[in-house]
RNA sequence: GCGCCCAUAGCUCAAUUGGAUAGAGCAACGCCCUUCUAAGGCGUAGGUUCCAGGUUCGAGCCCUGGUGGGCGUACCA
């Protein structure tokens, strides 16, 4: 709708245009907006007051040629001039059912594909494989996974890239204690069951044994040397470290596989070449032992330098190296041209940097569009970083369990009529749904405030109610004896609330575009809330069941299964299963 | 020191990236279940958008200067 009226526009321009009201050479952007307000039609433009200048007319006097020379069409009613120069549309209703109607028949529900086909790389999750997963992690997978279950959905080519950690001291430090506890004669793999706890054991060692330390340092050289023994017992470590990250995302509903997984270890023939290669290049510069680029753009004010460390004096690499290969690795071999990084906010120089780095160095094209997704810290009650009583990072799996378990009791609460397996179903589903909402409906780059009674709440913008909208829409559909995809006659807007609804479920691909091009899950969930919001308040207003006549009673049913499909389908882009019943 | 981010109702968050009267949900108060799932709906109240200037038809959003907080800043990632 939004962007027929903007082709609309831009037809009435040229048109001005041609008449020589507007200057020719002017760049004319045509802002198109919803109403806040009824009263101002359901679409407006600032057009007039934007191109005033260039048309050396007053804003209101323009507006009305700009109605005046707008192409007939069947899509508007009316336009009007309101307050300083607005454009305020009306749009026509019929052709608003027929396009439910459309989308009912669609199994994109009316959601175009793009035109432009891009394949685009999405580095996502990437934990490090030395520990289990913490909360830390969950912001980059369930965000990750959102964004790129849009931009695929859009019909964009999609690669998912999980860039685990794989690769650096604490390997050396794993290594360094497995070895330990073979001399003492324990068997290392059963104290693997538990990767946390001999993470912990492993650094406690670290930090109070210089011996150990060094110990652990000459590991990764070995290990990095291609050490055979080392070797092994890192895959095994790997192995086992996946597999947990596989139980979560499955847990989770995230769409990685192990397929998936890139860690920074696959790029480690490739490190020594990128040293040598910026260093052909003239930009690699030694600097207090170690290898280091300078970029102008990051010189501080002072005019103190600001390196980007591409090797250590000892001759390692750092992740700056690794992401440059990878950063080859995914235009060249994958041939993206976007590439996405879903990684923590704190991480914004580095990227600035690198990117810098691989545009200058020519590692990648101009054309590439290397994009961070920054996003905000999980935070605990008291205002600081998530960080469970004992304070401890919480782990991950814990969380999801703690939510599950909350979500169980307040499902025996709820409906204590249905059988124990269903409530288990139902709470595990709801709790994960919570976790995950809760995160993907809050504004990506801002930190947020991790709370169970929060996300598990009925009320607001939360998991559940948009889980009971859906549910419920199901059960009257059981209630009715229909089939939402048998329906008869046509879709008829007459009731305001029928109008409001369709409207709105008019705007969904608006939502899912604009998930698609900033990475901001949360305008989605916006949009699904407001969207149940009105159902809601249609199905108070507008008796469907009980509908005045059979063709009221099939068009309400229309609108009805559009907006099941609508949630379920906007869930589904976030990587949120549904349920029938609960 | 320098750089980046943030500050919106008592609380948790929005505001279509410069649009019209700043919106939701909690919490508070008042209604609506013998009638389609009340995990719901309708309504009331709640604001100097941290402060001070500036840019323009128009600023929560952009610019300048402050205040307060978070993060980053040479060999972790």
């Amino acid at each position: 709708m939004k962007t027929q009226i903007q082709q609309l526009l831009q037809q009435t321009l040229d048109v001005l245009i041609t008449k020589k009201i507007l200057p020719e050479e002017g760049v004319y952007r045509i802002q198109v907006d919803r109403t806040k307000d009824k009263a101002h039609g359901d679409l407006s433009t600032n057009l007039a007051m934007m191109t005033c200048k260039a048309a050396k007319k007053p804003p209101r006097e323009l507006a009305q040629l700009i109605i005046d020379n707008m192409p007939a069409s069947e899509l508007v009613i009316k336009a009007e001039i309101a307050g300083p120069g607005f454009i305020n549309i009306f749009l026509n209703s019929n052709i608003l059912a027929q396009q439910i109607e459309a989308a009912l028949l669609d199994e994109r529900l009316g959601i175009a594909k793009v035109q432009q086909v891009q394949t685009i790389v999405v580095d996502m999750s990437s934990p490090n494989l030395a520990k289990e997963m913490h909360v830390g992690h969950l912001r980059s997978s369930v965000i990750g996974d959102a964004v790129t279950r849009s931009l695929e959905f859009l019909g964009h080519k999609m690669i998912r890239q999980n860039h685990v950690g794989d690769w650096g001291t604490q390997f050396g430090m794993l290594l360094a204690y497995m070895e330990e506890l073979r001399a003492q004669g324990k068997s290392g793999s059963s104290n693997l069951a538990d990767l946390e706890v001999f993470y912990r054991a492993a650094k406690g060692r670290f930090d109070e044994s210089e011996e150990f330390a060094t110990r652990a340092r000459n590991l990764v050289v070995e290990l990095q040397s291609g050490n055979p023994q080392c070797l092994e017992l890192w895959q095994e470590f790997k192995d086992i470290s996946i597999a947990h990250c596989q139980e979560i995302y499955d847990r989770l509903g995230v769409a990685l596989t192990t397929a998936d997984v890139k860690g920074e270890s696959a790029y480690n023939d490739d490190l020594k070449q990128v040293v040598d290669d910026l260093e052909a290049c003239g930009i690699l510069e030694q600097s207090q032992d170690a290898k280091c680029v300078f970029l102008d753009e990051f010189k501080t004010k002072t005019g103190e330098p600001l390196p980007v460390i591409i090797q250590k004096k000892d001759g390692g690499f750092l992740y700056a190296t690794t992401d440059l290969a990878a950063m080859r690795y995914r235009q060249n071999v994958l041939k993206a041209d976007r590439v996405l990084y879903f990684v923590d906010a704190r991480q914004a120089l580095h990227f600035q940097q690198v990117f810098m780095v691989a545009k200058k160095a020519k590692f990648v094209s101009q054309q590439i569009s290397l994009e961070h997704m920054p996003f905000g810290t999980v935070m605990g009650d008291d205002g600081k970083p998530f960080k469970t009583r004992s304070g401890n990072v919480a782990k991950l799996a814990d969380l999801l369990t703690e939510a599950q378990q909350r979500a169980l009791a307040l499902v025996q609460q709820k409906s204590p009529e249905k059988d124990p397996q269903e409530m288990r179903q139902i709470a595990d589903l709801v709790g994960i749904a919570s976790v995950k909402y809760a995160d993907l409906s809050k504004n990506r780059t801002s930190n947020y405030v991790f709370s169970f009674d929060q996300m598990l709440k009925f009320e607001g913008n939360t998991a559940t109610y948009m889980l009971y909208a859906y549910a419920r829409i199901v059960s009257i559909f059981n209630k009715a004896g229909l089939d939402m995809a048998k329906l008869e006659g046509s879709v008829v807007l007459e009731h305001e609330k029928e109008l409001e609804l369709a409207g709105k479920l008019m705007q969904f691909d608006e939502a899912v575009n604009a998930v698609a091009r900033l990475g901001n899950p949360h305008l989605l969930c916006s949009y699904l809330f407001e969207l149940a919001g009105i159902f809601s308040s249609f199905y108070e207003a507008c008796p469907l069941i009980k509908a005045e006549s059979e063709t009221q009673k099939q068009s309400r049913f229309k609108l009805a299964a559009l907006t099941a499909k609508t949630l379920q389908q906007g869930l589904d882009l976030l990587g949120i299963k549904t349920l029938e019943r609960m």
